[in-house]
DNA sequence: GCAAAAGTGTTTCAAATACACCCATGG
DNA sequence: CCATGGGTGTATTTGAAACACTTTTGC
């Protein structure tokens, strides 16, 4: 329990500067891998604390807008990008997250399809980074990246949130791709089939991707509206 | 998006105010009911917005506690009460939570075992209500509280959350009681009572509840640490 | 025809469920 | 001995998983 008394430093007793971050996640090609992999943007600090290091997009709340509407703006403002997805991820606010200020960020997670990843703008100050090789953040942004990635990892097996990362129409192979990408490890294609045929929330059309080098894969639609849980406390 | 003018109200131009708030929840033998029900500890506010309205035990953030200090702080305050479980719910700051100044909340859910429970003191502005009969509260306080057993029951069938409601040693009819109690259903007895003995972290002790009116059922204790899940955020 | 992915069928296995039944105790 | 909850046994069902097999395309 913390103790108050007089020779406190100066800092502490100024009121805990509110901002908020995002944990922006885009599946991109890979040469490298199989399969497309996880790959989230950073911004390059330009101030201290942490001047030079990477970080993940954020910044200060405005008085007059809704913690999700500051998530959404500052996402925008830093890389251009319009997420499919945005849920709030969890309020960081130990004591010695920043060495000159205490702050207590309210960070987001978002997903962005991939045509919008396509045309993200990197720039000298933002970056696109693999989630698995990110390289020493600043603050405890390795932390927080580390939390977002669990969540994902979890909330993909159990929720529809998988479709954030695709088109209006997507082959199966394409939503397996997004699950082996985000679990990390292989999937039966036979069952994994099965199990999406089995949802009442995607949809199959009368068109086939053409172009493929082989048998020609029938297109679904995802009609399942936004992924965001019933449990969301919105407002 | 909210949109800037010169003659926005004054108040959307200073700096959200931090608060904690805290939603307890404790098991108490109710006669209305077959067993026990869950119950909650509200505060009756003494000053405006929402006088003598109820709400959540909360407070400001001190600049030198860490977030969860907090909650565990106005927790003991307000009810003199040691959760045994205390884990964060969400932020919530819409823009409108609060008729006088923007209100930023970072509410923690807490539960308590029955000992303590058994203690809480009751005054003129501390009362206990029924989770599923809390009036109307003050601010957006019933919307929380939804959220926060929303949450409750989710994480009651995943995780080991239940015997934070239950002293060190209790019978398999006390644990199912607890599942009834926050999932509003009944439980087959020969079922639940395998799927616990194939856990492992619950173990048999050698003595018997005495006293019942039958045959007395053997006392178990719980091995598994504190319930936190690992994908908690410390720190 | 061959390679490779699309797509189907079938078997096996594990877990949840339903429910019949026996056990031990207080009254 | 009877009522009641404690505790065990067992059949059924459901769904995940493993894997053999057929289909359709490009080359």
């Amino acid at each position: 329990m913390p103790v108050y008394s007089a020779n406190v430093s100066e800092r502490a007793q100024q009121p805990p500067e509110l901002a908020i971050s995002t944990v922006i996640f885009a599946l991109r090609p890979d040469p490298e891998a199989g399969g497309p992999t996880l790959w989230l943007p950073l911004v390059r600090r330009t101030r201290q604390p942490f001047r030079d290091l990477w970080a993940l997009p954020g910044g200060p709340l405005r008085p007059d807008e809704a913690l999700q509407d500051a998530a959404a703006r500052n996402l925008q403002e830093t890389t251009g990008l319009q997420p499919s997805y945005l849920e709030q991820l969890y309020a960081f606010g130990g004591l010695d997250r920043s060495p000159v200020q205490r702050v207590v960020s309210i960070v987001y997670w978002a997903l962005v399809k991939p045509d919008e990843a396509a045309l993200a703008r990197e720039t000298e100050n933002v970056r696109w980074v693999r989630a698995d090789d990110l390289g020493q953040l600043a603050f405890d942004h390795n932390h927080i990246v580390e939390y977002a990635l669990w969540r994902l990892r979890n909330k993909v097996e159990y929720s529809s949130i998988a479709y954030a990362f695709l088109g209006s129409t997507f082959t199966l192979a394409q939503v397996r791709e997004v699950y082996e990408a985000v679990l990390g490890r292989q999937l039966d294609p036979a069952n994994f089939r099965r199990q999406l045929r089995a949802t009442p929330d995607i949809e199959p059309t009368d068109e086939y991707l053409q172009g493929g080098r082989h048998r020609p894969p029938r297109l679904y639609r995802y009609t399942g509206g936004a992924a965001q849980l019933s449990g969301s406390p919105p407002a």
